[in-house]
DNA sequence: GTAGTAACTTAGTATGACCTTC
DNA sequence: GAAGGTCATACTAAGTTACTAC
């Protein structure tokens, strides 16, 4: 790229072109894809309640096969999930239906759920021809509605169909799991898009809620959801220009904090001293946020969301003090549950001084009780932004996992070995940062039986190898022997099958050490997430890895802009 | 400071397409 | 061609941040 910094040349640009957060000029779309209507069960598909069959209307039906879907599922016997379903349930129901059905656990929905069993079991045993015809029916459905066209360029949206209607899952001890989600019309959808467009149809029959024209947002459509009264978006997909650049402008952002991290954590630590207890907060919190990838910490309404926290609204019961713990001194032991219930627990040997400072935040409280009671995300982020410009809490850590990605890179990388093992390599680098930053999946369900199989291939390899190496050494045997052509070639071709068995064999064991250190980790959204690209690319180029290796086709797309900037002698 | 809203990023999981093996 | 495993993708919930009005 002529300009080595090609990225900011475009930024600059950009800037022109844009000035004070105007987002397009054109933007053009064809509107959202709804959700395909109620289709009623079939006749011979009954309810029963109390025993007895019971015919419900169209409406009460299509609520009692959103239960019916998921009766199998472990949602179904919590109690929260069932009073607020059935509460929902009985709004949709007729006044006659309202009378008798009273009670969830006489409802039989067995038949019900052996039905849709029955039809996605038939789905999967459809004909080849059948799937390919749904197949290009999405296909055509993607074309038709699957774009747009900001300004000058033609662009894949992310989420052009509307979510359908159901029971809405919470994660974790969610207080609204099982409320009915409902459907959502053309008149509850704004229409985004730039007035001398083509502005999108509503189905025949039905008019938008409203149709505006804002280019200071990307968005395309919007509505408000009923659950938590949240608006939900319709934006572009993450290849888009809109967006790379975005994430381009986060890891920059990230990279300013480089350069100044250090004199913010002395600065922080300084403030452990300060006579404002405001301030130390501040600053102990700001070591947890650095040191440990902990999130901001919003304060959430209470009943309205699973309780989970971050570092601004940990509370006295989430962390334990150690003066000595397991011949370390000083050690914090965290345990709560983070974004998504997903629960955070570490021990941490931290500084005397966060030490004390913590004993004194947590003085005559209650386990109840915010831990740093002065301090919220707001006023941290504003003194954020007063030590650099664009500073957030989050940047930490994007920073953060960033910075250890290329300095684990650094550390882990082996030149002198082969492709897979430094590909093992780069996903021990990425698992690093996935267990700094917490990123957790629950283990795969094949996962014990996948790993079988593989020590079977294993096994099954080494025996090959065995055999392989029996033979050469008996073809040498006979070429000391014989001392003829022949018989050196043969020596050669078999030196070659087991140097073949032998990587092989090292491919496999590679792969199984591999599949067993990411059991419980999620590698997959810190590399979408927190990675700068350039760091993984530049690495490929310097390893002659293909980039293929390390990122499939759909994050191929979304960091087309590092692909293109970064060389190999690119640094964070 | 507080509370509420809007916009946008980050998150884990369910689903289904695809590939391999028998 | 069925079965089974793996991987990518779709889905949508759950965060963060900025901003506004009191």
């Amino acid at each position: 790229m002529e300009c080595g910094i090609g990225g900011a040349c475009l930024a600059v640009w950009e800037e022109e072109r844009y000035p004070e957060g105007i987002k397009w000029k054109f933007l053009e779309h064809k509107g959202p894809v709804f959700a395909p209507p109620y289709e009623p069960l079939p006749e011979n598909v009954k309810f029963y309640y109390d025993g007895k069959v019971m015919k419900l209307s169209t409406k009460a039906e299509e609520v009692a096969t959103f239960f019916a879907k998921m009766l199998d599922h472990e949602y179904t016997t919590k109690e929260i999930f069932r009073k607020n379903f059935f509460k929902d349930w009985r709004k949709e129901m007729t006044s006659e239906e309202k009378s008798t059905i009273t009670n969830l656990s006489k409802c039989d929905f067995t038949h019900m759920s052996q039905y849709f069993k029955a039809q996605s079991e038939a789905r999967k045993q459809m004909s080849k021809e059948e799937k390919q015809k749904i197949k290009e029916e999405n296909e055509r459905l993607l074309k038709e509605y699957g774009y747009c066209v900001m300004d000058n360029h033609k662009e894949r949206i992310a989420n052009f169909k509307i979510e359908p209607p159901g029971l809405f899952r919470g994660r974790g001890n969610h207080p609204k799991m099982g409320m009915l989600k409902r459907r959502i019309m053309p008149e509850d959808i704004i229409i985004n898009c730039s007035k001398d467009s083509k502005i999108p149809a509503p189905p025949p029959g039905h008019k938008w809620k409203e149709v505006r024209h804002d280019n200071k947002v990307t968005w395309l459509v919007s509505w408000t959801e009923n659950i938590q009264g949240s608006i939900k978006y319709i934006m572009l997909n993450p290849s888009s220009r809109i967006k790379g650049e975005k994430d381009w402008q986060k890891y920059e952002t990230a990279r300013r904090l480089k350069k100044c991290v250090d004199k913010i954590r002395n600065q922080y630590r300084e403030d452990w001293k300060s006579k404002e207890m405001k301030v130390r907060q501040r600053a102990v919190a700001l070591y947890f946020i650095d040191k440990l990838a902990l999130r901001a910490g919003n304060e959430k309404e209470e009943g309205e969301t699973a309780d989970t926290v971050g570092c601004c609204s940990l509370r006295v019961e989430h962390i334990k003090l150690h003066p000595e713990l397991d011949g370390q001194e000083y050690v914090v032991e965290f345990d709560f549950l983070g974004k998504d219930s997903i629960r955070y627990y570490n021990k941490v040997p931290v500084e005397k001084r966060v030490f004390k400072n913590l004993q004194l935040f947590m003085e005559n409280k209650q386990p109840e009780d915010d831990l740093f009671d002065r301090l919220n995300t707001s006023i941290l982020n504003k003194h954020l932004q007063d030590l650099m410009e664009g500073l957030t809490a989050k940047v930490f850590r994007t920073y953060n996992a960033s910075i250890t990605l290329q300095q684990q890179l650094k550390e882990l990388t082996n030149p002198d070995d082969n492709i897979p093992a430094k590909i093992l390599s780069y996903n021990r680098a990425n698992r690093a940062v996935a267990i700094l930053c917490n990123h957790q999946r629950a283990p795969p369900k094949t996962f014990e039986k996948s790993m079988m199989n593989l020590q079977s291939k294993i096994d099954a390899k080494k025996e090959q190898l065995a055999d392989a190496r029996r033979e050469l050494k008996s073809a040498k045997a006979d070429a000391k022997v014989r001392r003829d052509e022949k018989s050196k070639k043969t020596v050669e071709s078999k030196k070659k099958a087991v140097q073949r068995i032998e990587e092989q064999l090292m491919k496999l064991e590679v792969q199984a050490t591999d599949r067993e250190e990411n059991k419980q980790i999620a590698l997959g959204t810190s590399k979408l997430n927190y990675l700068d690209p350039r760091i993984s690319v530049a690495w490929c180029k310097k390893w002659g890895i293909p980039i293929e290796k390390i990122y499939n086709k759909t994050q191929r797309e979304k960091f087309a802009w590092a692909i293109d900037m970064a060389e190999e002698d690119y640094e964070f």
